[in-house]
DNA sequence: TCTCGCATGTAACGTGTTACATGATTCC
DNA sequence: GGAATCATGTAACACGTTACATGCGAGA
């Protein structure tokens, strides 16, 4: 799925502005999903030229004007055509599993800092999901998804405190070993 | 961390081909990273163009000649200095949350098939994951990876199978309340 | 005064994928 | 005979990010 189609997707929600998806982006998606306006302002020009969304200029005082759009009912057929393709895979890119697999490479206080850093990480993307929990009203599939969220983080969270041995043993036994 | 570089850090770990490469994302990296050939080869040209790794060609019999690399002091000193850098956010692009985001637009049936999928998808996942842990010694540093895979594989698994009826009784109540 | 939030957009650039091109051998 | 594995590579393309350009209003 595309920044393109995921725009369209955020518009069955409701009307919105190029930087309001931005906000969504940033709030309620950025634990799956990011975007920068770079890929959301001419994904909405691309979708209006197309007539899967409409767009209306809206002056306001004391603000910019803003472009409000909303998805057309082209658009709903084709975002609900989009939904019906079945999932590609995920697509995950871990620097720190990356650099986790040449652990023995690293000094050791590099290695737990490291491992320091991302439970703290994950602690505040945790925060996070609570914080959208509790000041939203939310619908069950907004509930689920973060509820997801929140499984994955604390299972992340609680294999790195109870195995992070497993690599920092290693790491002090080679120094020693190289010291002795 | 680029496809570059992860080329070079697995090339601490031995000499290889481009090919045998490509098989060692395929199977150990998979689970966090993907590369293809396209690529790959054109890493391990830039890489030996700057010194990083040396190339030496290989005759085979009944099998087409390979290219062999390995990686240089100097690619040692670059891969230590990139695995010094805190590592950047992970990125995760999931079409499947996206698409559940959007939960109550699906038709009941497709719902519990797309979640049904996801879970066989994620079993599928962490048997591959044991076989890696049963053929294959393994460093720490590899075995902690794994493990940290295989939680977050079997949380997520715990977590659909506990709470998808919170997406699918929704499905259900308002395909009953359309209907009543 | 200076930074932050609101608001839109583009151009250059980076990075990686897909599809194509080629060809031997082995297993079913 | 056809598919799979081994083996390398390129060119076109897709997609998205970064940095830049612009400008007002509010609050510290």
């Amino acid at each position: 799925m595309d920044i393109r189609t995921l725009c369209l997707g955020l518009l069955t929600m409701g009307d919105a502005s190029g930087y309001e998806i931005k906000k969504t982006f940033e709030e309620e998606l950025s634990h799956f999903y990011e975007a920068s306006y770079g890929s959301i302002y001419p994904a909405l020009t691309k979708l209006t030229e197309e007539g899967l969304v409409s767009c209306r200029e809206m002056a306001q005082e004391k603000r910019p004007d803003k472009k409000v759009y909303s998805i057309t009912p082209m658009g709903r057929l084709a975002f609900m055509d989009a939904l019906s393709k079945k999932p590609g895979r995920d697509r995950i890119r871990s620097d720190f599993l990356a650099i986790l697999m040449f652990a023995d490479l690293l000094p050791a206080r590099q290695l737990s800092r490291l491992i320091d850093d991302r439970i703290d990480h994950y602690r505040e993307r945790l925060a996070e999901l609570d914080d959208c929990h509790a000041s939203q009203e939310e619908t069950p599939a907004h509930q689920f998804v973060t509820g997801y969220g929140r499984a994955v983080y604390q299972a992340a969270i609680d294999y790195l405190e109870d195995n992070r041995h497993v690599v920092e043993g290693e790491a002090l036994l080679s120094r020693a070993s190289a010291a002795g």
